[in-house]
RNA sequence: GGCCCCUUGGUCAAGUGGUCUAAGACAUCGCCCUUUCACGGCGAGAACAUGGGUUCAAAUCCCGUAGGGGUCACCA
């Protein structure tokens, strides 16, 4: 009862890590904080074919970037490692001898033919597939010759027939299975590498794993799992299968439906904080209308009995809301350096920007900061003071430049910035008054048009700010070029 | 197809038989602030998949139907 709680995230290194990873990582690594427990990290590679190290050094950069680190795992140890499976080998051999020599397991020599013609026959029969059991009974001189021939073969597992399978899940609920419809099913590959299913089971419970929290589609795994931890005598541990994430159109999220791995999100200039508090709000809420978490509010208030069962749809929108409130809470520094990569990659920042060229895009960052929910869109929003194509977006705006009194206030404007000795936002402030003042014309209709005909666009940071980091210069011919037009 | 899971506004979701003429947030729209644009503030529209039960009373419990998803591998 009062016994530690320990919880790990096991990921195939496969590919690119997903955010529903990052997800199922996330409420683990909160589980753990929030019980005072350990959260274990361990690498399932056996599946040699797909798995690399690059994917693995992906998916570790990733956790420690969201600030997801682990007590024992890959790389830091443990007193149950190792914590890479195809590492772990000989402790899963051990294991299937003792199953084989109890007669809870066997040899099955059956040819992938068989089993496919067995397994379309059932499925034409409107059953479930399952294995036959007919290497179940092979008389111990079969096997052994066949063994001795080196027939190729796989090790099965015995289903006991006839039983319901039930598990009590912490956020499902009560779960049954019926054990007819699991069967047989292998082990142990004719490569003789485990299988997931028993490399899972073995390796949780060697790590004396309490609390199993993952993905809802390992739930239908479950019952094959829960036959293995009989069968070794193991106790089973608590099982919390969550939900999917889902893409828009209410579908599995993959990769068409834009971006689906952290490191995506890490490169659009989403920051880890904020990326966390969304995945922690997908699928769980607190027992209040808090939105915004810190990492001590979340490890204190998370829990899994308010974990929803229904699949979530991943919804950027509120994603960028959350990122921009993190973004406002950063310096003008952290937000330069968040922005400064976009900023290089689109070509309007250079290399290695001297003190002067990062003192003013570090202005233009702060400038915009109103305007950009993710480190990426400053590039978009910055483009007015790189692009020359600046022409008016679209019919409305032109038409600003199309009132009456739009090329008196321009002119008026250019010889005004002309006079002026020094062009700061403070010292371009007031000519717009004085513009309103000496035309007798509304606000709008001397701040829009400025506006329009230096940056082509109706919204954007203060006028002034973008008069004085445009520069006087880029400002006067910009005004030019729609006046003499 | 078999098995399993799920179903409250466009989205995330609160709600565990009466306090629900159903909370909050994102998004949308409107107003205010601002002699520009945003930010911000205020407000509005917008939902219990469906049919039967049970009950004095159901979004909440039971059964069916529909829809969605997952899984049925010598992938994880």
């Amino acid at each position: 009862m009062s016994q530690e709680v320990r919880v790990r995230f096991a990921p195939s290194p496969t590919g690119p890590f997903h955010i529903g990873g990052a997800r199922s990582a996330l409420f683990n690594y909160l589980v753990a904080k929030h019980t005072n427990g350990k959260f274990v990290v361990r690498i399932e590679d056996t599946d040699r074919k797909r798995s690399t190290s690059e994917s693995e050094e992906n998916i570790k950069e990733a956790l420690k970037w969201l600030g997801i680190t682990w007590d024992e795992g890959i790389d830091v140890g443990g007193a149950d490692g190792p914590y890479r499976q195809t590492e772990r080998l000989d402790i899963y051999q051990k294991y299937t001898d003792k199953l084989l020599a109890e007669g809870k397991a066997y040899y099955c020599f059956c040819t992938p033919e068989e089993l496919e013609a067995e397994k379309n026959a059932q499925l034409a029969k409107g059953e479930t597939p399952v294995y036959s059991g007919k290497c179940a009974d092979l008389p111990k001189e079969t096997v052994e010759q066949y063994l001795k021939e080196g027939r190729p073969h796989v090790i099965r597992i015995k289903t006991p027939k006839n039983e319901t399978i039930e598990l009590d899940d912490l956020v499902r609920g009560h779960v049954s299975f019926d054990s007819n419809n699991v069967g047989d099913f292998v082990i142990v590959k004719s490569d003789g590498i485990p299988v997931y299913n028993y490399c899972v089971v073995l390796d949780d419970a060697l790590m004396h794993i309490t609390h199993v929290i993952r993905a809802e589609e390992h739930l239908s795994n479950t019952p094959r799992q829960l036959v293995i931890y009989k069968a070794l005598g193991f106790d089973a541990p608590q099982f919390a299968h969550v939900s999917l994430i889902l893409g828009a159109d209410k579908k599995k999220m993959s990769k068409r439906h834009g971006a689906t791995s952290v490191q995506q999100y890490r490169d659009m200039g989403y920051l880890p904080d904020a990326l966390v508090n969304f995945l922690a709000l997908l699928g769980w809420t607190p027992d209040s209308d808090q939105e915004i978490f810190s990492r001590d509010e979340l490890n204190e208030q998370f829990s899994l009995s308010r974990v929803a069962k229904n699949p979530a749809v991943f919804d950027i929108e509120k994603l960028n809301w959350i990122n921009f409130h993190y973004m406002k809470e950063l310096d003008e520094d952290a937000l330069y350096t968040l922005c400064l990569p976009h900023l290089q990659k689109a070509g309007y920042a250079s290399e290695n920007p001297d003190s002067r060229e990062a003192a003013w895009l570090k202005s233009v960052c702060a400038a915009m900061r109103e305007h950009v929910q993710y480190g990426a869109q400053i590039v978009d929003a910055a483009k007015v003071f790189f692009t020359e194509d600046y022409a008016p977006e679209n019919e409305e705006t032109a038409a600003v430049l199309a009132e009456e009194t739009a090329p008196a206030v321009l002119s008026m404007f250019r010889d005004e910035l002309k006079a002026l000795d020094e062009v700061t936002a403070d010292t371009v402030q007031p000519l717009f008054k004085k513009i309103q003042k000496g035309l007798k014309v509304k606000g709008k209709f001397v701040y829009m048009p400025i506006r329009v005909a230096i940056t082509g666009v109706m919204h954007g940071p203060d006028l002034n700010v973008i008069v004085a980091l445009m520069g006087r210069e880029k400002v006067l011919d910009r005004l030019s070029a729609v006046l003499d037009k």
